[in-house]
RNA sequence: GGGAGCUUAGCUCAGCUGGUUCAGAGCACCUGCCUUACAAGCAGGGGGUCACUGGUUCGAACCCAGUAGUUCCCA
């Protein structure tokens, strides 16, 4: 079989992934002798298509998964999608405005039908994207969170919060969304700085020549306006007291009133109070007992309450009143100042903060046990700095809105009499009995639900558990499905920090109230993905790549490996495409590595000895750096397991190992290869590809049948993830040495200019016991053979490495100041190293207050040091 | 304005409770090689006042304080 020079990733790519699903490798199924490792995918939107981000994320989540299946858990990674409110109703509002109609002309259930018809169409491009990158989700258990009984649980936990006491309903300033027309939470408002005007506006004093100065950024909210507020300790205003100001344009007299709130400091000392559109101003309102005019609409433009500039857009409005004001004289100065503003994190409206009728979830008490769980390491975050954001947040909770003024989400279970009666059900039914019992006269066509949906958090908090028993709430934890008694809490959470309170924090909250229990043992917190400049990766910048395109490009192992190269939990990863460029240079390194162990002819030769030697090297090597890549996993340093795993693979097998058991070339033709020799490499080999296949799945799985023909089920994935031995250090670290000679060795034909071809001698003085890789070190070295002496030795290439002293017999004549210099400067080397342990050990502080064992290192160092200058000195002196 | 983090080689990052020889890796860079697995490669090499200032200590990249820059979170 011909087997190509480079790794071609499609055909594996297009071999293996359906191979798997065929043979159901990624499903499971609750097995009690078997333990769980489960995952839940952040469900990715239905608007959405795969950016950097879940490649970044979902590959994490595939390297855990897939790593535990090898460990021999029974894994479980369960993907799905989120129905995402605002977002999707924005697509399918846009949508049906392409196709002339609007949504205010056609009926809720119309709307919905159109929007599950986009869902039906555009809602599965991520998770099929995804499988372009080799995730092994379990995709029979694929969920939406708005299909029905998932939403039914939905409805369940509002049902039973509100029981509880924990939601309630009122009239509160809310973060208005103008163009999504509904309300958002606080944590989906981005503040962003911005240039504003700070406009100082002259309001006359009725009955006097006197005006008030007030300043302001918001100049089209002052029809709005009911009072003027100034602190009573103000000397400059405290004649103003029990007078009217009055608003310019439209002549309006409000009240001065005095409160210790306002900032004498601040601006002119003077605030506009306009409760309909300030939270501060609102709650001044309420204290002094002033009316709240509404001076905009819904979407944002001037109402009719404002009397002027009626219907203009609240931007346009401000453009428009500055230059009225300033017209007419009411205008002192314009300043510009750097001040913050609230957009919509879905739709990038200005947020306008609005008075409105919304539901809440009183978050102080149902969230305590989940700041208990964090701050108690029973959830754990990693990495741990994001405990102190999390404590924070956690700590300074506010109430939640959930409602939100569309109709794609879980509709609120609220019904009205239009009597003011409210009650709180899932039926209709339901809530006319109940309805009834208050109010004997309601009739059942009366009976309106609210027309709010649910914020998408509030389904997406139950994620964790609806997945696995949509029933869970009506039924309660002792009572869960077997699924959920046995993949709960799940094992990792792989997320970004931006959701950390959106979602992370609200996961856990639901999960102890309703199971006593966390979801996840794990948050592992990934970065952002950035561009070079470290510019966050969106559309808009047009800086983020197509990763379909990248995986065409690289191969999807080359773009895997390529992404967490260098991505430590919770650091940004700064984007570049040479990343996978080095992930598809490492799959291509591993292709001839396998092509060359292909490429071997077994036959009845003897094993040779320096094939023995790099055999028992290797084992201990593997297992020193088994040991390693699992501890990093352990901590979740991903970037580090995989580093480790491609130096192992690299340095260690391709580039001492392989070499080392070459077969010579005799006449142009490879010698054949022993049979134990020959088996041994492919055991290390299959072990390696082990190891690489959580990272390369593709490469791993292609490679591992081209060895050999197996089973339909003897398959790479599935394979158990290999055992270490017992180390021996010494086999270690002798290795190390011969590494450090045969690194001289070519570092001296390189400065001699004698060619890799010329075979050397090597001669070592002194006591004669030989390495353990003696061998090893004459093939790599490329020598005849390595000699003890004790006789002086001329026109010698003379160095020493640990205290060995070790000489390379030269044809040409050597350059003797030249060598002496060399010398000398490494005996001034290691004697000013000598001098610097001496003052530690002369030190009776060091002596008294230092480990003993640190001064027992410190006694060897000086040993050491001594030995080798005096071996250089011999040296030295033998140059003559 | 409040809080948290970061600052180590050209770049991205390690550096575990302070203790080997003026600090490690990968990439990039430089030099020499198309050596029959791999030029997507091989063999070598250079490169750092560990942000700055002070302190604690026998000893500081690491601990403490301050300064500067930077990022994030909250208001």
């Amino acid at each position: 079989m011909e087997i190509g020079k480079t790794y071609n990733p499609h055909d594996a790519e297009a071999k293996w992934y359906p191979y798997w699903m065929k043979n159901n490798f990624f499903a499971s199924k609750p097995d009690k002798t078997k333990k769980p490792y489960t995952i839940v995918i952040p469900p990715p939107n239905v608007t959405g298509v795969l950016h950097m981000g879940h490649m970044l994320n979902n590959t994490i989540q595939d390297v855990l998964i897939r790593r535990a299946r090898m460990l021999g858990f029974n894994a479980c990674w369960v993907p799905g999608t989120d129905h995402a409110s605002i977002a999707t109703e924005a697509k399918v509002v846009a949508l049906l405005k392409e196709k002339g109609i609007k949504k205010t002309d056609i009926s809720r259930e119309e709307f919905l039908k159109h929007a599950w018809d986009w869902k039906e169409k555009y809602g599965g491009i991520i998770l099929e994207q995804l499988k372009h990158l080799g995730a092994s989700c379990d995709w029979d258990r694929t969920k939406f969170t708005m299909q029905d009984d998932m939403s039914d649980a939905v409805l369940d936990v509002f049902v039973d919060l509100h029981k509880k006491g924990h939601i309630y309903r009122g009239v509160r300033m809310v973060n208005w969304d103008p163009q999504g027309l509904t309300a958002v939470s606080d944590e989906e408002v981005i503040h962003k700085e911005k240039d504003s005007q700070l406009v100082f506006i002259n309001y006359k004093i009725k009955g006097s020549s006197e005006h008030v100065t007030v300043a302001t950024t918001r100049p089209e909210t002052i029809m709005a306006d009911t009072a003027v507020c100034v602190h009573p300790e103000d000397e400059r205003y405290k004649h103003l007291k029990g007078k009217f100001a009055v608003i310019p344009l439209i002549n309006k007299e409000v009240p001065i009133i005095f409160d210790e709130y306002i900032d004498k400091e601040f601006g002119t000392g003077v605030l506009k109070v306009t409760p309909a559109h300030d939270i501060n101003d609102y709650n001044l309102g309420i204290k002094h007992k002033l009316p709240v005019i509404d001076g905009l609409t819904a979407e944002g433009k001037i109402s009719e309450a404002a009397q002027i500039y009626i219907g203009m857009d609240r931007f346009a409005c401000r453009k428009q009143i500055i230059k009225d004001l300033q017209e007419q004289g009411f205008v002192s100065k314009i300043e510009t100042i750097k001040n913050k503003v609230g957009y919509s994190e879905r739709t990038d409206a200005v947020i306008e903060p609005r008075l409105s009728m919304q539901w809440f979830l009183k978050m102080d008490k149902i969230s305590k046990p989940a700041l208990d769980a964090v701050i108690g390491g029973d959830v754990k975050l990693i990495p741990e700095k994001f405990i102190n954001t999390y404590k924070h947040w956690m700590e300074n909770v506010h109430d939640w809105c959930i409602s939100r003024q569309l109709w794609w989400g879980q509709r609120i279970p609220a019904w009205y009499d239009g009597q003011g009666n409210t009650v709180v059900c899932k039926t209709k039914e339901e809530a006319f009995e109940k309805l009834r019992s208050t109010n004997a006269e309601v009739r059942i066509e009366n009976v309106k639900q609210d027309e709010d949906v649910l914020d998408t958090w509030f389904s997406s908090w139950l994620w964790p558990l609806t997945v696995f028993d949509a029933d869970i709430i009506k039924k309660g934890w002792d009572n869960a499905n077997e699924d959920l008694k046995y993949y709960y809490p799940t094992n990792d959470l792989v997320t970004a920090p931006e959701i950390l309170f959106f979602w992370v924090a609200r996961m856990i909250i639901a999960g102890k109230e309703y199971t006593g229990q966390k979801p996840f043992n794990n948050v592992y917190l990934t970065g952002i993905v950035r561009d070079k400049q470290g510019r966050k990766m969106s559309k808009s910048l047009g800086n983020s790549p197509d990763p379909l395109e990248l995986i065409r490009k690289y191969g999807a192992d080359g773009v895997r490996v390529g992404m967490l190269l260098s991505s430590p939990a919770g650091n940004d990863l700064l984007f570049d495409e040479s990343y996978c460029e080095q992930g598809r240079n490492f799959a291509n390194k591993v292709w001839n590595a396998f092509r060359l162990i292909k490429g071997f002819e077994v036959g009845d030769v003897k094993q040779t000895k320096a094939q023995k030697e790099a055999i028992n090297w290797f084992e201990h090597k593997l297992s020193e750096q088994i040991a390693l890549i699992d501890d990093h996993y352990s901590k979740y340093r991903m970037s580090d397991a995989l580093m480790a795993t491609y130096k192992l693979v690299w340095d260690d097998f391709c580039a001492w190992y392989l070499e080392a058991i070459k077969p010579d070339f005799v006449d142009g033709k490879a010698q054949p290869l022993d049979k134990a020799t020959f088996d041994a490499t492919i055991n290390y080999l299959e072990k390696l590809l082990i190891i690489m296949h959580p990272w390369m799945p593709f490469i791993t799985e292609e490679i591992w049948h081209l060895i050999k023909e197996r089973d339909a089920k003897d398959c790479c994935i599935l394979a158990k993830w290999p055992q270490r031995i017992n180390l021996d250090i010494k086999q270690l670290e002798e290795f190390e040495i011969s590494k450090e000679l045969i690194a001289t060795i070519r570092n001296v034909r390189a400065q001699k200019q004698i060619s890799p071809k010329e075979k050397l001698s090597l001669i070592t003085k002194g006591n004669s016991e030989s390495s353990l890789f003696n061998d090893v070190t004459i093939k790599l070295a490329n020598l005849t053979e390595i000699k003890h002496t004790s006789d002086k030795l001329d026109n010698a290439f003379s160095f020493v490495i640990k205290n060995k002293e070790f000489f390379i017999p030269l044809s040409a004549s050597l350059n003797i100041d030249e060598e002496r210099g060399r010398i000398l400067k490494e005996i001034d080397y290691n004697k000013g190293f000598l001098k610097s342990v001496q003052i530690k050990l002369a030190n009776e502080k060091f002596m008294n207050n230092a480990k003993p064992e640190l001064v027992e290192l410190e006694r060897k160092k000086e040993a050491d040091a001594i030995g080798k200058i005096k071996t250089l000195e011999d040296q030295l002196s033998s140059l003559k």
